[in-house]
DNA sequence: TTTTTCTAAATTGGCGCCAATTTTGTGGAA
DNA sequence: TTCCACAAAATTGGCGCCAATTTAGAAAAA
């Protein structure tokens, strides 16, 4: 058995394949711009070749991959116009189910949170860029396990892939990373005192923070 | 040439496909809990397997379409919390969205917007239930043109196909008609007088006011 | 040396066939 | 008559092959 086929020992569905492709493209073992040729994810996942292509359907279907008839599949170019427009939506979203987090979180669920921050506060001094991104998610999609209606929690997951597309480009400075994990101290302290407008402010703040390329100078 | 085959005569895509399901859908052609069988799909719309299951993929991905594995995919029943949720979500974004009307509408585009809810008036009165269903999507989706967030824009439009799932539930009685007949117009006068939270309010009483079931009595 | 054209390789996308699973229909037993 | 078991039909889902298109490379002409 080669590296390749280390996961996911024998019938990989074709959501799992668009899971670890879009992984992949998180971890930057897929680069912006490249070409996801078939043949290359077939042996990269050790499946064949028509879950490849199911899973690359999706994943369009998703937005999450660009597609150009009779040329492939690739991974999308960061577009900082792009980027800053699904930031808009996504702080829109979560704002409004952030009533449900001050409404339903318990002090236990508090604790949790803090726990997911120092997680990614670890993450952003001694973990890798995929690393953070995946602390990012845990704690976000903690906050989104509260929103009642389950249609606004999948649009906001769906949304929260299409952002910044590789870890290039979201947190790119030590600058951007502090402020992104004192953002999220910030809003559990917000969650703490119950303040909804606050609350509503900092998550504003904290996700046009995070989509916002730093200035160049 | 069967009458199967009339429309999009030689090379169908299946993003094509699709969008004809969805139609046939909302036609009402094809019943809620009904299954849509591959074979039946074939000679509905006179094209290969491939695109029909390439279509169903993408419907199933957009949450179009019930998946159960070796069963099929089926036209889901209407769920009056979902639609309820749809409801809500789509109304936050439209109001945001709301803004960019008041900034950008000119005269001119209020006439048109006029002239669409008079086609939905007409349709009303005397037209059938999908067409109905069109000349709303015409209103709402000149809305939608003025919003500059490209991905705010994407994101309401999948969300309104996701809606009441069939032309049965969204308007049963001619009361809900006639509410979204003048729903429409109210829209306009609140655009006319630039007057955003009026405009707001309207917008999110016009959209509870179809995604919520009359009450029987 | 540079550009253009033609050929060969590589890649995607489409289609038919076959296995796996489910459903329907029939026959027999309680 | 009703219920259950079994077999046959139908449907879905997977896989390999082949054609169409594109890309890369080499050869020839300017």
């Amino acid at each position: 058995m080669t590296a390749a086929q280390q996961e996911a020992a024998p019938k990989p569905s074709s959501d799992e394949i668009s899971q670890q492709i879009v992984t992949d493209i998180n971890k930057g073992a897929l680069s912006p711009g490249e070409w996801l040729k078939q043949i290359d994810l077939e042996k990269r996942y050790g499946c064949t070749r028509i879950k490849v292509r199911d899973a690359l359907t999706n994943l369009h279907s998703k937005r999450l991959v660009e597609h150009i008839p009779n040329r492939g599949y690739r991974v999308p170019q960061p577009d900082p116009l792009r980027i800053r427009q699904v930031g808009e939506v996504r702080a829109l979203l979560e704002c409004h189910a952030a009533v449900d987090v001050i409404a339903l979180a318990t002090d236990a669920d508090i604790e949790i949170l803090r726990g997911l921050a120092e997680d990614f506060k670890q993450a952003a001094y001694h973990g890798s860029s995929f690393a953070q991104i995946e602390a990012n998610y845990a704690f976000h999609g903690k906050l989104y396990s509260f929103c009642r209606n389950d249609v606004l929690r999948e649009t906001m997951l769906d949304l929260r892939q299409r952002g910044p597309a590789a870890p290039v480009g979201q947190w790119q400075t030590m600058d951007q990373l502090q402020k992104a994990t004192q953002g999220h101290f910030d809003l559990i302290d917000a969650i703490e005192k119950r303040d909804l407008p606050l609350l509503q402010a900092r998550i504003t703040s904290h996700i046009s923070g995070s989509s916002t390329a730093p200035d160049a100078g």
